[in-house]
DNA sequence: CTGAAAGCGCTTACAG
DNA sequence: CTGAAAGCGCTTACAG
C-alpha cells in the first residue's frame, strides 16, 4: 500500500506539493499538478485519512445517538441529519441505545472519535449535559430539557399532547386514559404534562388508574391497553404518547372484540408511516421528522465552525392529523381545517 | 486539553509506561500504575484515539451499507450486527444508500476510515466486488451474488420465493401476479426467479402483464397493484417481493372496494413487524434478521483477524408464516405444520 | 519492569 | 510556487 511519500518520489516533487494537490489548498503549477495526478493513478494511491485527521484534529464525523433505530420516526430524522451532513462533508456514526442510558456513547467525544454529536434522546442529568456542552459541540433534537443550555431543536411536546387530548375532549370524551412514554425521559414527561393540562383545564379527572407507563414500544401499548380494558370502569378513549403504542392499543382493543373508535377511541403521536396503514387509520400529531434532522445538523455545523448561533432553541411546528381512530367524522367544511 | 506526555510528566514516568497502563499491555508495577491513574484523574485525561489509530493502523470501526434505513427489515439486521460489533469493541458507521448505488461508500475502505464493511445491498459488478475483497475485509449479507467470491450470509431467496408462490398455487390460484423488487439488484431478480420456477413447475402462465417491477417501497406496491387491478383480466392473487410492497398492494385493493383475501389474495416476503399489524395480517416468508446481522459480523471479525473462514457462504433458514391475507383457513391439524 | 526513540501518514508555517 | 522540517498523539521493538 503506497503512501504520500511514494507519490512524491514518483512525481519528483516534495510531499508538501503532493498534499497541496490532493487537498486543493495552496497554489501548484499545472505541470506539477499533472505529475502528481499521474503518480497517484499509477500507484493507485488513496490518502490515509487517519494521518490527516491526526494532523488537523478533525474527524469530519459526527455522532447521532438514537434510542431506537427500528422506530421509523427516528430513522426519518436520521435521513434529515444525513442529507445535511453529506452536503458538508461529514460522516454519521450511529449509536443505538436501545432505550438504555446514552452516556457510554459520550466516550466518542472524549476520545475525539467524532467532532460533535446530535442526541435524539437524553436521559442524562442537565448538569452533565451542560458540562459536556462546554467542551464539545452537541445539539439536542426531539426533546427539550429544562435547565440544559444545549442548543435544542424540537416541537412543543406539551402543547402537542394538549392538542391531542383536547381533540378527544371536544368529541365528548371525559374518561380519557393516557399511555405514557418512559417517565425517566423528558419526552414521556412532557406529553404527560400536556395531557394533564388539557384535562385540568376542562376539570376532568385523571385518576392514577387511567395513567399507565409504557416504553414507546408496540408491545407495551398492547399490554397496557389490556390492563385499561380490565378496569372496572374502562376509559372511553386513549391518548398514547407515540404511534407505536397507539397501534399496539388498537390491536389489543380489537383482540378483545371491541371496535375502534366505536367502543374506544385512540389517538397517537409522531405521525409515522404505520399510522396510515393501521385500521382504522390513526389520528395523531405529526412531527416534521426530516426538518428536525436537517435543522439539528445545521445547528451542529454552526457549532463546529464556532459561529455564533442566532437561536439556542428552535421550535418547529407539528400538526394534528385527524383520521378515523378518534371517531371524528370529517364533514365537507372540515377539510378546510386540514 | 492534556495529552499522554502531560500525564507522563505529572506521574514522573515515561510515555511508554503510561501507554502500557492505559492499554493494559505489558507489565507495570502496581506503584507506577497507581501514579499514572492518579495523574490521569487529576488531568481529566482522555486518550486521543486518532493517535492510537494512526499508530496501530486500526480504526476499530466497520461500515455497514444499507439500502433503506427506514425499512425495519434492515434496522433489525443492523441490531444483530451492532450487538456482535460491541462485544468485540467495534463501532458501526452507517451508510444509507437510499436505494442508490453504493460505490461511493467504498471510499471509507480506501481511506482507511474503517477496518472492514458489511454490505446489506450490492448493485456493484461482481468483478469489482472481488477486487475489493482482495484488498479489504468485506462481507455480503442478505444477498448472494453469482460470481462474487465474497463471504456471504443470506437465506435462499429463490427457494423462499418459490415457497410463497407454491403456497398460492396450492390454494387453487392460477393467475398469480408478481410485484418484483428492483431488477438491477439480485434480491429482486432472485425472488422473480423463484416465482417463475414455481409457476413453470405447475405449467402456469406468466404473461408480462402479470409481472410488474417495483422498488420495495410501500408506494410502489400501491401503484403497481392499481395497475394490476386495471388489467382486463386481473390476477386472483399477488406475490409481492417484500412486505412493504405487499402492504401497499393490500391498501390499494381495499381502496378499490375489493377485499383481501376474498377477491384477491396477497403474500409478501421478509416478515417485518408491520406484516402482523396490517389487516388482514400478511402471509409472508419470515427472515431471521437478527441472526443474519450477527452472523455477518462474526464472519467479518474472522476476516479482520485474518483467520481462515470455515465457510464462505452461510445460508440461514427462513420460514413461511401463514396468516390471513392468503385466504388459507388454518385447520386444527395444520397447526402442526406451523 | 522501564525509558529513549522511532515512526504511523499526513499538513502546514516558514523560509526562500 | 516549492521544499525541508516539525509535529499531531499515540504505540512498541529494542536495549538495559
Amino acid at each position: 500500500m503506497s503512501n504520500l511519500k511514494d507519490v512524491a518520489k514518483l512525481a519528483k516533487v516534495s510531499t508538501a506539493t503532493v498534499s497541496r494537490v490532493l487537498t486543493n489548498k495552496g497554489n501548484v503549477t499545472a505541470e506539477n499538478k499533472r505529475k502528481v495526478m499521474e503518480a497517484v493513478k499509477e500507484l493507485n494511491y488513496h490518502p490515509n485519512i487517519l494521518g490527516r485527521q491526526l494532523r488537523t484534529m478533525e474527524t469530519k464525523t459526527i455522532l447521532v445517538v438514537v434510542p431506537d433505530i427500528t422506530n421509523t420516526f427516528f430513522s426519518n430524522v436520521l435521513r434529515g441529519i444525513e442529507s445535511i451532513a453529506m452536503e458538508n462533508g461529514y460522516q454519521v456514526l450511529l449509536g443505538d441505545t436501545q432505550n438504555r442510558i446514552e452516556s457510554e456513547y459520550f466516550n466518542h467525544l472524549y476520545y475525539k472519535k467524532v467532532d460533535g454529536a446530535i442526541l435524539l434522546t437524553a436521559r442524562t442529568d442537565p448538569q452533565v449535559l451542560n458540562m459536556l456542552f462546554e467542551n464539545y459541540p452537541i445539539v439536542l433534537a426531539c426533546e427539550f430539557i429544562e435547565g440544559a443550555e444545549i442548543p435544542t431543536i424540537n416541537i412543543d411536546n406539551i402543547s402537542g399532547a394538549q392538542q391531542m387530548t383536547n381533540h378527544l375532549i371536544s368529541l365528548g370524551h371525559e374518561r380519557i386514559a393516557h399511555i405514557t412514554g418512559p417517565l425517566d425521559g423528558v419526552l414521556g414527561r412532557d406529553r404527560l404534562k400536556g395531557y394533564r393540562k388539557a384535562m385540568a383545564h376542562r376539570h376532568l379527572e385523571t385518576p392514577d388508574e387511567l395513567i399507565v407507563e409504557g416504553n414507546f414500544s408496540f408491545d407495551s401499548g398492547y399490554h397496557l391497553m389490556e390492563k385499561l380494558l380490565n378496569l372496572k370502569n374502562p376509559p372511553t378513549s386513549v391518548f398514547a404518547a407515540n404511534d407505536e403504542m397507539a397501534i399496539g392499543a388498537i390491536k389489543s382493543i380489537k383482540a378483545n372484540n371491541l371496535s375502534v373508535p366505536e367502543d374506544i377511541a385512540v389517538v397517537g403521536f409522531d405521525g409515522i408511516q404505520m399510522s396510515t396503514i393501521v385500521e382504522p387509520a390513526l389520528t395523531t400529531f405529526s412531527q416534521p421528522t426530516f426538518e428536525i434532522g436537517s435543522n439539528a445538523m445545521e445547528l451542529l455545523i454552526c457549532l463546529l465552525r464556532k459561529e455564533r448561533l442566532e437561536e439556542k432553541q428552535v421550535i418547529l411546528n407539528g400538526r394534528t392529523v385527524i383520521r378515523e381512530s378518534c371517531g371524528y367524522r370529517i364533514q365537507v367544511n372540515d377539510y378546510l381545517k386540514n
